[in-house]
DNA sequence: TGAACATATGAATATCTGTTCATATGTATT
DNA sequence: AATACATATGAACAGATATTCATATGTTCA
C-alpha cells in the first residue's frame, strides 16, 4: 500500500523543497508581512511603509532589501523616494491561504 | 487617495500579524517541508518518515514536536509505533500554493 | 523479567536572523 | 556649494533555530 517508495516519489526534488522553504521564510517574520500587506495592493515609500509598519527606518530597510531579492516586491525611484510595491500576485493568495487558516 | 490611514485601517491586526508569520514559520524549514509532504496523503510512522525524509531519527522527532505544537500534525500510538498525519487541510493548499509560486 | 525496538527528550553547539546604531549614498532645494 | 531629506548599508549584538549526541521512556515479545 502507501509504501515508502511511492511517498519517495511524490517528494519533491530538494532544490524544490529549499526554495518552497525559502519562500515561506520570507512570510515567517511578522514585520515582513506586514510590508507585504502595507504594498499589496498599493505602492507606498519606505517613509510610509515605516510610519504604517511601527519599525524603524533602517530595519524596514533591511527587510525591504530581503523581499527585493526574494524577488517579492520591486521599487521605482521618484526623486529623493523609493516606491515599492509586491512584485508577485501569487503574494496574495498565499497570505489570505494563511490568513483564512489561523482564522477558524 | 491610497492614504496612510486606509492603509493601517486594512491592516491586520498585531496579534494576526503575528499568528500568520508563525504558521508560515513552520513551512520555511526543509526538513519540516519534508515531513509534511510526507505524510500529507498517508499516515505514517517516525521511523518511516525518518527513512523518506533522510535524517536522523532524533531531528525528525524534534520537528514533529514543534509541528505538533503548531497543531499542524496529529498522531496515533500503534504499539511501539507513532504514526502521524497532517491534521489540517489548509497545510496542502498552501503548499501548492507556495509550490505553484516557485515553478514559473 | 530481560532484551530488543521505537520514539522522545535534554543539553550543547554552531549557525542564522532581526534589530540597532552610526554613517554612507544619493537627490532636491536654497 | 551647502543643507536638508530619503534611503541604504555595514558592523555588532542578542535571541532564535536546527542538528547532534547521549540517554530516557515506553512497548512488545521471548
Amino acid at each position: 500500500m502507501d509504501n515508502i517508495e511511492k511517498v519517495k516519489e511524490n517528494m519533491p526534488v530538494e532544490e524544490e523543497v529549499f526554495e518552497l522553504a525559502e519562500l515561506f521564510k520570507m512570510l515567517s517574520d511578522p514585520t515582513r508581512v506586514k510590508i507585504l500587506y502595507t504594498i499589496l495592493d498599493n505602492e507606498m515609500s519606505v517613509g510610509d511603509i515605516t510610519e504604517i509598519v511601527g519599525s524603524t527606518q533602517s530595519a524596514v530597510s533591511h527587510q525591504l532589501r530581503v523581499l527585493k531579492q526574494a524577488r517579492l516586491v520591486k521599487y521605482r525611484k521618484v526623486g529623493k523616494s523609493v516606491i515599492y510595491s509586491v512584485s508577485d500576485e501569487h503574494v496574495a493568495t498565499i497570505l489570505s491561504m494563511g490568513m483564512e487558516h489561523i482564522s477558524e
